[in-house]
DNA sequence: CTGAAAGCGCTAACAC
DNA sequence: GTGTTAGCGCTTTCAG
């Protein structure tokens, strides 16, 4: 509660006896500073406290040290787990993640763009690819790295870490019919405003129509993902369609809890019901019943993304335009 | 990709035909302006494409417009509610969250906060009121509200909102022999770093103590919280003491892991086994056994944190100082 | 109600 | 190597 002003680089200037131009090349490590400068100067700011001025430096420089990261919301562990790679990545860069949430609400993603560019980062990071026109011209418009994470069905503005949904779906349909699974069942949780979910859900459906097979049941629900929905939803799709062998659901949480279900009421999993989910939650990897999943990099997404912008700083944007690309991994386990 | 430097108030200005000063208070809804003035400047900057520069804003204020979020880490759903419910609280305030992760590692926690006080912020929200004192001594001098969140068993910088852990703990144990369990074991994770943890077990093996109980055996080990360590501990635990009846965990993580061994394996519970958790998370609530735990308000400490700080910024620090209660909530789910 | 002048704290671009 | 001069884009302050 000390409310003496914040020491300033003109005082560590003072006291190190030397100008503010001076300081603040030692400061930053600058090439030539002489070293009895550089000590001096790093001694009087060591003294005095300074902790220097983001603000300050960011105007004048024109960049930022901030890196902007948009996600729908942080109650899924899944974004969460994106900004921890993303946050892990940019340690000790003098990066600063500001992050903001969506709710999967278009024009609330649009205010909190429009918010994180006027605070000039560095770079963005924004989930997803389908973003409304409007929205991807006020990206592009930025003149700053942009990265879309998590998906690749699409076309990116500008660099774009991910995999494609639609083949995950296509691939996990594809895995389950070669174990034998006939007679399918699907359980989901907010697939309209879930884009990947809903992408997902066609490359399955596809690949069970070219295969001449269909869903025998569906129960969705326009809630968040939750265990306690997946439970619900499984109880009424085996209420409805008992003579299930296959229950593919729209995301791990869902699937822990069609796990949950098939355990309280004694369904064999998987020798009657497979059941399958994405992400390859911890969680739903150590459930006491094998459920198959597609395991989706979280934290190495947000990382990728991270490196992208932490790169591109350096130079004619470099890496700008870059698309990495996430292969699904299916695990059945069986 | 457009490289036209973006419209500043100036331009604004220039199109709208008033000054500069008038530009910006009439964007900003100031009081004496007068009407057709704000008709002009709106006007002007909607057709421009105004976006605004933060960074100019705060410099000149003195006023940033930053709170920053220092949490130890976002692996766990725990931190990432609380970040959801700082995010929801000063959703359409203008304000903006930055965060940092610590890894529970103070030296890394010294640095994110010195980081952080560089961009000037409005607030910052610290988890944990346990800091060495080098880096109380930089929140104290920070002459900004400071909220400490998740603790209560300790001495707080500023304001705080939390529980007390050690009296949930002891709050658990009492709860657990009142139904009639004896034979007490322990499984946890991570009691080296995480301290409430620590708080919790120390107030739970007191009140067991009180009772003249004591723990028949402990399997700890010092990695993240996962369901996969609480599996595995609960294996080794129940190897050593098979006659336990009820295991206390750290938190719901490894309780939910605990959960999932004894179902894997046939044990009973909770007739047999009764578990015990912390936080009351969602996919432990839906598992098929019950297990009891401690409900946390984990985003409604973020929303009371951010709201200190919310109001906090409108006068002379009305809310600094404050000290949020939650009472821990026991829930045997028997 | 409006405007002109003077910075916020720092760095880019030149001198020396 | 080091210092000087101008700003970055906005708001504060104080005159009108």
């Amino acid at each position: 509660m000390t409310t003496a002003k914040r020491a300033t680089l003109a005082d560590v200037a003072a006291a190190a006896g030397v100008s503010k131009m001076t300081a603040s090349r030692a400061l930053r490590g600058a090439s030539d500073v002489s070293r009895s400068s550089i000590d001096k100067v790093q001694k009087a700011a060591r003294d005095i406290g300074y902790v220097g001025n983001h603000l300050a430096m960011s105007l004048s420089s024109r960049r930022s040290n901030l890196i902007g990261v948009v996600v729908p919301g942080l109650t899924n562990i899944v974004f969460a787990e994106v900004l921890s790679g993303i946050a892990a990545a940019i340690a000790g860069s003098g990066m600063q993640p500001v992050f903001g949430t969506t709710d999967y609400d278009p024009e609330r993603e649009y205010d909190v763009i429009r918010n994180m560019l006027s605070w000039n980062p560095s770079g963005l990071i924004v989930t997803g690819l389908d973003q409304p026109q409007e929205t991807r011209r006020l990206l592009a418009a930025a003149d700053i790295p942009v990265v879309q994470i998590m998906d690749l069905d699409g076309d990116p503005v500008d660099a774009c870490v991910g995999l494609s949904h639609h083949a995950a779906g296509a691939a996990m349909a594809e895995a389950l019919i070669r174990s034998g699974r006939r007679a399918f069942g699907y359980a989901g949780c907010g697939l309209e405003r879930d884009t990947r979910a809903r992408k997902r859900l066609a490359g399955f459906t596809e690949t069970l129509s070219r295969h001449g097979l269909a869903f025998r049941a569906t129960k969705t629900r326009e809630t968040l993902s939750t265990t306690g929905a997946g439970r619900a939803l499984t109880k009424s799709l085996l209420a409805e369609a008992p003579d299930l062998d296959c229950i593919y659901t729209s995301n791990d949480d869902v699937a822990a809890g069609c796990a949950y279900h098939c355990i309280a009421s004694g369904v064999p999993v998987p020798e009657q019901v497979l059941i399958a989910g994405f992400n390859g939650l911890e969680f739903v990897e150590n459930l006491p019943v094998p459920v198959a999943t597609t395991i989706t990099p979280r934290r190495e997404i947000g990382a990728e993304a991270a490196r992208i912008i932490l790169t591109s700083g350096g130079g004619d944007d470099r890496e700008t335009g870059r698309r990495i690309t996430f292969t699904p991994k299916i695990e059945l386990g069986l």
